[in-house]
RNA sequence: GUUCGUGUACCUCAGAAGGAUAGAGGGUUCGCCUCCUAAGCGAAACGCCGGCGGUUCGACUCCGCCCACGAACGCCA
């Protein structure tokens, strides 16, 4: 689909102003009655020493025909307001979707491209609490937003799966636990019994020695500990994947801490040879003071390696294995400064790439009570939070839809989608305190919203039956039609500026919208009972309206059930 | 203390290359189902867009200073 801004660009010409000055400025018109899009020509007076008034006029004089769809330009007040064909406009749009179908919004862009997503990336052994969230559904709405403009998109599970909590964990197996229970209770079982070893350790601090000692075996390659150190990992993948279902979140690799292990010594190599390794208070560093940062800390005084020396071998590895266009890294704000330090680094070393290293950065959530912490109990883990939004969702329907099939599977799509909705309706910035009122509420700018209007969609197709009369394209040119062609044209650009800021509210904000134009215009327009040719456009736009929802919320990672 | 981020209606938030009268939803009050799904639609009320300056024909948007809140700031990840 051309882009009404590119055709009104290309036959704009104003004597000393850039075409690319020209599209800048275009926009769609905030009220329509001033036209569909306008061009402001306040920025030209200078350069053309005349009034805004004048030259908007001129130019509008000068605009003997206009490419279809456009049929009028009109000056006012400096403006210049461009009118289109509504009947031409929704001709096209309605067309183009019945015919493209989900594939409608796809674009090339990327091709030849891959895009590198480092997103969820779980600790083991430890349970998926609300505060992982973000990470995961952020990511995963990314991965097919890039998939939509074309792009190879790689998923990446960077599992926090090394460390001396591996240690602790089997000295508390040994001790309190065995595999029939770890097989039976799962993560139950290893939360229990490593909360269970903080606080024995409180008393028995020796604990905390066997735990080291258990730790370097696992380094030393000691058969028990891999094998127990194997059976954790496991155990947690196993249980994890089933939130990953619910939540329709995939990835191509989960390569994580451990995998890097044996790849950073050639970067530190690299690192010395080009001088910028320095020995700082028994650690060594990267000197950042040049660009006012802190610096970065590589390598410990005991000569173990840390987080940013795992993450400067990562990089390489993704940029080797993916030869990324672009590496974003899904994680919270709060690591920004490490992030900035890291991506420095892999310039200092010369990789022109480093620019092509995102974080995208996202908020913190807390609870009212005020921070999580796993240690201290007050955590909300993201099972329960399901588990009530689809319980909410199954009474709602119970009481609205009695007599619908299949009520459960209807609660799980409707429950699930209301939480990721919620999540990714605002900026990646804002921080969230968590709250259950606010994330069982199902009214207004909600998923359940999206979802019922897509529904309403379905039933109404369903209801009224195939129409093959000539569509009568005048059924849908009035001012509630004209808003929802308009908000259908838009789902490309919608999805282009998601990908662009790496947000993906921004496909939802735009589902809202177009939800509430097709429910103003639902209200006041019949599609049964009207003659055929007028229910045959209505039932374009209807149809037109049902795919985009469905293909949107589909980015989202959402489902969209036929009825509810 | 330094750096980064955030401040828009009672609440939660949109407002990305400065543009016409600042928008939604929740909540509150009042309306709309003998007719396609009322998880819907409409109406009312709610605003010195944190404050003060500056740039501009024009600033919620850009610049400077200040205030409030949050985060990070060397051997965790």
């Amino acid at each position: 689909m051309l882009d009404k801004k590119e055709i009104l660009a290309s036959v704009l010409s104003i004597e000393g102003i850039d075409k690319k000055e020209i599209y800048g400025l275009l926009t769609e018109t905030a009220d329509p009655s001033k036209g569909d899009y306008s061009l402001p020509c306040f920025k030209f007076a200078k350069v053309l020493h005349k009034s805004p008034v004048q030259i908007a006029q001129s130019v509008a004089e000068s605009l003997t025909c206009l490419p279809p769809p456009f049929v009028k330009a009109e000056a006012v007040n400096g403006y210049l307001n461009f009118f289109v064909d509504g009947k031409e406009c929704a001709k096209q749009v309605l067309g183009e979707i019945a015919e493209k179908k989900e594939n409608f919004g796809n674009s090339t862009e990327g091709e030849g491209k891959t895009i590198c997503l480092d997103y969820s990336s779980i600790n083991i052994a430890k349970p998926f609490h609300i505060g992982h969230l973000c990470t995961t559904v952020i990511g995963g709405s990314l991965y097919r937003i890039y998939q939509k403009l074309g792009y190879k998109a790689v998923g990446i599970n960077h599992l926090g799966d090394w460390g001396t909590q591996f240690g602790k964990l089997i000295v508390a197996f040994k001790n309190w636990s065995n595999e029939e229970r770890l097989q039976q209770y799962g993560m139950q079982e290893l939360t229990s019994i490593y909360v269970r070893f903080h606080t024995e350790a409180e008393s028995n601090p020796s604990l905390e020695d066997e735990a080291r000692a258990w730790f370097k075996k696992i380094e030393d390659g000691n058969e028990e500990a891999l094998h127990l150190y194997n059976l954790f990992k496991e155990i947690t993948l196993r249980e994890v994947q089933k939130t990953y279902k619910r939540l329709k979140i995939q990835f191509d690799s989960y390569n994580g801490e451990a995998f890097y292990n044996d790849k950073m010594d050639p970067i530190l190599q690299e690192l010395r040879e080009k001088k910028l390794l320095v020995e700082d208070g028994g650690a060594q560093v990267v000197d950042l003071s040049a660009e006012e940062m802190p610096p970065c800390l590589l390598v410990k005084a005991d000569g173990a390696t840390l987080y940013a020396t795992r993450d400067l071998a990562a990089a390489y590895y993704r940029k080797r294995t993916y030869d990324f266009y672009k590496s974003l890294y899904v994680v919270a704000y709060q690591q920004n400064l490490h992030f900035r330090q890291v991506f420095k680094v892999l310039e200092k070393m010369g990789n022109d790439w480093a620019k092509d290293c995102v974080h995208v950065a996202f908020g913190m959530v807390s609870m009212e009570s005020g921070a999580m912490s796993t240690r201290k109990g007050n955590v909300i883990y993201l099972e329960d939070v399901l588990n009530k939004a689809v319980e909410k969702s199954l009474e709602i329907i119970t009481e609205k839809s009695p007599n619908l099939e299949n009520k459960e599977e209807t609660a799980e799509t409707v429950g699930v989608g209301a939480v990721i909705f919620s999540v990714l309706y605002n900026n990646r910035i804002k921080d969230i305190v968590f709250s259950y009122d606010k994330v069982l509420n199902f009214d207004g700018e909600t998923g359940p919203y999206v979802q019922y209007t897509n529904a309403r969609c379905l039933s109404v197709m369903a209801k009224v039956g195939e129409c093959t009369a000539e569509p009568d394209f005048d059924a849908v040119d009035n001012p509630e039609g004209k808003a929802v062609i308009a908000c259908l044209q838009r789902f490309q650009s919608a999805i282009r500026e998601a990908g662009e800021r790496y947000e993906p509210c921004c496909i939802g904000r735009y589902l809202v919208d177009l939800c509430q134009s097709y429910n103003k215009f639902y209200l006041v327009h019949r599609i049964s009972g009207e003659e055929e040719g007028v229910k045959s456009a209505r039932l374009l736009l209807t149809n037109a309206v049902h795919v985009v929802i469905e293909e949107g919320l589909r980015l989202l990672g959402i489902g969209a059930p036929q009825k509810m």
